[in-house]
DNA sequence: TCGAAGATTGTCT
DNA sequence: GACAATCTTCGAG
């Protein structure tokens, strides 16, 4: 249960997206803890990507995508939020979205927060707005250091093989064309195929 | 201070 | 497949 250290996101946001794949998401609640695997990312790059927040320049919002690696982005979107992971801040503002995870811990809990009519797992955490109400990620874990296990919020290591699909990216109108979204290969509980 | 837009989701046709 | 929900952020007036 160590969390991953900050030179694993202090990398080229392409390697993060992929490299973080297989890994577990934590969420300390008061006496218990949801786990989550990460199952599918998306990559945004920088200023140069014209579908990434930062392609602005540097606000209030993105402020922390030039801070250090390993931090979390949460912004939000209609309804819902997102959860994003800042990587290689000292090089360019880009950083990796979350865009589903296998849910492994809490399970209970997630279904309560997603009031799910079936008991199918596999819709508590497939897209990016629905495993940040199973996981209650709200503003307030923007900022979030990920890296430390004193924090709220933070990702752990965990070794598994896995195969790995690169697929454009979904969701945007801008440079879809992109491969930069990364699946583990036939895992049920990422969003789209 | 106001208006427009968005990396989504659930529901209806 | 199409559309509405809903709120924060940003840029213009």
């Amino acid at each position: 249960m160590i969390p991953l250290n900050r030179s694993f996101f202090d990398r080229k946001t392409e390697v993060v997206a992929r490299e973080i794949l297989g890994k577990i998401i934590v969420k300390k609640e008061n006496d218990i803890s949801l786990l989550g695997k990460i199952v599918e990312t998306e990559a945004y790059l920088g200023e140069h990507d014209p579908a990434a927040h930062a392609f602005a320049g540097r606000t209030k919002r993105t402020n922390v995508l030039y801070g250090l690696p390993g931090h979390a982005y949460v912004f939000r979107l209609r309804a819902y939020h997102c959860l994003n992971v800042v990587a290689e801040a000292k090089y360019s503002p880009g950083c990796v979205l979350i865009r589903a995870l296998e849910p492994l811990e809490g399970i209970n809990l997630m279904i309560q927060r997603r009031r799910l009519s079936d008991k199918n797992l596999v819709n508590l955490c497939n897209g990016p707005g629905k495993l940040c109400q199973a996981f209650n990620i709200t503003l307030n874990h923007y900022g979030c250091d990920l890296t430390k296990k004193e924090s709220e919020l933070y990702v752990i290591d965990n070794k598994e093989d896995l195969e790995i699909l690169v697929t454009p990216r979904i969701g945007i109108s801008k440079a879809t064309e992109w491969n930069q979204r990364y699946i583990i290969k036939s895992n049920p509980y990422v969003s789209k195929i």
